[in-house]
DNA sequence: TTCCTGGCGG
DNA sequence: CCGCCAGGAA
């Protein structure tokens, strides 16, 4: 089939690769294997098989993770999802990438990254551009801010940085709108460098493999199983991996996450202040400006409320005022 | 630690 | 209806 160079069938390669080795090929990757789909389910219960057996034996050690490691990526050979952030060593474009898919599901992000990336082509492009810009391009993805965060922070890489990426997460961390996981998961994706992380995937997945019966798992009983499985050589493949496992998972189970310790429900959309924010933001967006009535008006809104909201907005720099009217600067 | 933040795919 | 490759302010 078209596109398996660098393929070695699993036969070949498990039998005689010592389970301290690592698993994962390089690009180009097997995004399916037509005619050997029973093969690849079978192959892929047998290695759940051999992990929980050395789960059972040795508990959650280095054999159960590397069993476990054999698992995923067994299941990446097979199933890897095609995304245009992973089509690209473009620091850039992984970066934008990583985040808007803070809190915002993969099939949202492939329908605007594109055009995103078209329009704001890089750092310097993107903080050039004006926040008003960047917040169009934007709409669809939810969350604001963060599409200010990003510019605010490609204009610190371009500042401070020569327009690089830094690749120590210590670093990431002091740039607007990058936390912990994100972070981490920059240097992983963007420098392929080896950084122990854990966001939802990650989470469910390691919920769900180590830790069957369990009630309120937190993070940090998580954190060293994920060190120990993480493929040192590969580990931006070995997230990707993670991340298409655990998608599947979700489909699958019901969520393994909600037995995390810091699983919380979020608060509902309907008739919240976030719904009128979004409103009152996607109508200066769409007039240019407007009075107080006016963005009242259009956000649907009582005063009492829109007032509240607008005060929000223009304090956190989404909304300038100028005589009485409000804009995106 | 807790609360707030968007919009929509599945 | 659930929950998304969380961050920042309070």
């Amino acid at each position: 089939m078209p596109g398996t160079k660098g393929y070695h069938p699993l036969q070949d390669l498990f039998p005689a690769t010592p389970l301290t080795s690592t698993f994962f090929v390089p690009l180009p990757l097997i995004l399916s294997v037509s005619g050997s789909e029973t093969t690849s389910v079978d192959e892929h219960a047998r290695l759940v098989r051999a992990f929980e057996a050395a789960l059972r034996e040795e508990g959650p050690g280095v054999e159960a993770c590397a069993r476990f490691r054999q698992v995923i990526c067994h299941y990446f050979r097979h199933h890897a999802r095609q995304m245009p952030w992973r089509e690209t060593d473009d620091p850039y474009r992984i970066f934008v990438s990583e985040v808007m898919l803070q809190q915002t599901q993969v099939e949202r992000v492939r329908k605007k990254y594109p055009e995103f990336i078209e329009r704001f082509s890089d750092f310097a492009a993107l903080a050039a551009a004006e926040q008003r810009e960047v917040l169009e391009a934007w709409q669809g993805l939810g969350y604001n801010r963060r599409a200010l965060a990003l510019r605010q922070a490609a204009q610190t890489i371009v500042r401070d940085f020569g327009g690089k990426v830094p690749d120590d997460p210590a670093v990431l961390e002091r740039l607007p709108g990058i936390g912990k996981a994100t972070a981490a998961s920059v240097a992983a994706f963007v420098h392929n460098r080896p950084t122990v992380f854990i966001e939802t995937n990650v989470r469910r997945l390691f919920i769900h493999f180590f830790f069957r019966g369990r009630e309120e798992v937190r993070d940090a009983e998580i954190l060293p199983l994920v060190a120990m499985t993480l493929d040192p050589a590969h580990p931006r493949e070995f997230y990707w991996a993670v991340m298409d496992y655990g998608t599947m998972l979700k489909k699958r189970y019901p969520n393994p996450n909600r037995r995390s310790a810091s699983y919380t429900r979020q608060a509902p959309f309907e008739g919240s202040d976030r719904q009128v924010r979004g409103r009152m933001l996607k109508a200066l967006l769409e007039h240019g400006t407007l009075s107080t009535e006016g963005l009242l008006a259009k956000g649907g809104v009582d005063e009492k409320r829109g007032t509240r909201v607008l005060k929000k907005l223009l304090a956190e720099g989404f909304v300038a005022e100028e005589e009485g009217e409000y804009r995106v600067p």
